[in-house]
DNA sequence: GATATACGATACGGTACCGTTTCGTTTCGT
DNA sequence: ACGAAACGAAACGGTACCGTATCGTATATC
C-alpha cells in the first residue's frame, strides 16, 4: 500500500519500470536535503530524476505522499546489538550509531519531514508512526542491562532521559549546527546521562 | 536603521503613521506563529493589519527584512532576577520563565525565524546576533550563586549543560508539541541538572 | 506485428505570491 | 485653504508551482 507500483497493473502494455519509482524517491530525498521541504518541489524532483512529471503522478497522488513514502522506504535502518560490557561505552555507542543516522542521509530528511508537518497537518496525518518513534527499544535494552549490573539508581528517571535525548541531538544538528563529535558525546555521557542515572535523590520526592 | 520609520522623511504631506508600523509587525508575528515562516505571506500580513502592500514596501524593502524587524522588535525581554536562595528552586524558576517566553508570543517566533534561515541563508544574515544569544547572562548568576553555597561541583560541566538545555526545550515545545509544564520542569531539574551539577565523577577522566 | 501502456518532454489552465503602480482619499504642515 | 505625502484598495506583469493533458516514442505482452 505505502509502495506506489503496488496498482493492479494491466499484463498489456508496457509494464511500469520499479526503477523509475527508485529514482524519483531518491531524487526526492536528496533535495528535501538540500532545500527543506518547501522548496523541494515536484518538478525540480522531476527534473533531477530525469523524469516527467505525469510519470510522478501516475504513481504517488500528490507531493506528501511522494515525500513520505520516499522517507519511509529510505528508513529501513534496523539499529545494531550494542554490548560492551559496561553502561557507559554501551550509552556512547549507542548515541554514536543514532547520530551516525541523524546525520547520514536518512535521518535528516525525517526531521525535515516531521518540521514540515509542523505547518501542514494532512502532511502529518500521512507519516506512520513507525518513523516518528522508531529504535528506543535498543536504548532500553542497554538500561536494562544496566541495572542488573547495578550502574543504574533505582531513582533514576529514564522515561525524562530518553524523552529528552532526541532534542539534545536534533536542536544541535539541524538548528545550531553544530558538530555532535566523540568528544560531545563521551562528555554527554559523563557529565549528564550517568550522573543522572546514578542520582541516589528521588527525584520525584527530592527537596 | 532597523526601525522602519527610520526615512528622511519630508516635513511636507501627510506624515507617516507609526501606528502602521506596529499593526503590520504585529499582524506579522501572529501570523508566524499560525502558519509558520514560508505560508506567513505579505499579502495576508497586510489583510491581517487590514493594511496596503504599498504601506509595507514604503517601510520594508521585502519580506525577509520585515519578519525579522517585527522579531527583533518584539523581544525586548529583559529576564527577571531569580533568587530563591537555593540552587533547586532557582533552576525551577528560571526555566519556568524561560518556557514562558518561549511558548508566549514573542519566543515561538524565533524559533521560527532561526529555523526558516536554515534554507534562506540571506535572512540569515539579517538576523543579529542579539536574537540568537539572547539571557545566558541570567543563568549564569544562578550557577555562581550555586556554586558560592557548595550547591554545585567542580567537576560538572556547566557550559554542556548551557548547550543542551534550549534543545531540550525546543525540541518537545516545536517538534513533539508536548506540553513544559510544572511537573517536567521539576522532573528536569531533579533528575538530571542536579545530579549532573552535583556529579563527583570528573567528566573528562571518568572510565 | 498488433496493441496497450509507460515513458520523457512539454504545453496547459489555475492558483498563489511577489513587488510595482495607479487611483481616489485622508491627513498633516505650511 | 493649499499642497505634498501617506493611506487603503486594487490592478498589474512576472514568476513559480500545482496537477492535468497531449504529444511522439519506447517496450512489454499477446
Amino acid at each position: 500500500m505505502m509502495c506506489p507500483s503496488s496498482k493492479v497493473t494491466s499484463l498489456l502494455g508496457r509494464p511500469r519500470d520499479d526503477k523509475r519509482d527508485e529514482a524519483i524517491q531518491s531524487a526526492a530525498i536528496e533535495l528535501m536535503q538540500e532545500v527543506g521541504y518547501e522548496r523541494c518541489t515536484i518538478e525540480a524532483i522531476a527534473t533531477k530524476a530525469r523524469a516527467s512529471k505525469a510519470t510522478i503522478y501516475r504513481r504517488w497522488k500528490n507531493k506528501q505522499e511522494l515525500l513520505v513514502s520516499a522517507v519511509t522506504r529510505h528508513t529501513f535502518c534496523s539499529p545494531p546489538e550494542i554490548n560492551q560490557g559496561n553502561l557507559r561505552d554501551d550509552l556512547i555507542e549507542m548515541i554514536s550509531e543514532r547520530i551516525k543516522n541523524l546525520k547520514g542521509p536518512d535521518g535528516a530528511v525525517v526531521s525535515v519531514l516531521l518540521t514540515a508537518a509542523k505547518n501542514d497537518p494532512e502532511l502529518g496525518k500521512l507519516i506512520p508512526t513507525s518513523i516518528r518513534e522508531s529504535q528506543d527499544d535498543s536504548v532500553m535494552h542497554i538500561i536494562e542491562r544496566g541495572i542488573k549490573r547495578g550502574e543504574i539508581s533505582k531513582n533514576a528517571n529514564i522515561d525524562l532521559l530518553l524523552e529528552i535525548l532526541p532534542g539534545i541531538f536534533s536542536y544541535r544538528i539541524f538548528m545550531t549546527h553544530q558538530s555532535v563529535n566523540r568528544k560531545f558525546i563521551e562528555q554527554l555521557v559523563d557529565g549528564i546521562l550517568i550522573p543522572s542515572l546514578q542520582t541516589q535523590t528521588n527525584p520525584k520526592e527530592s527537596k
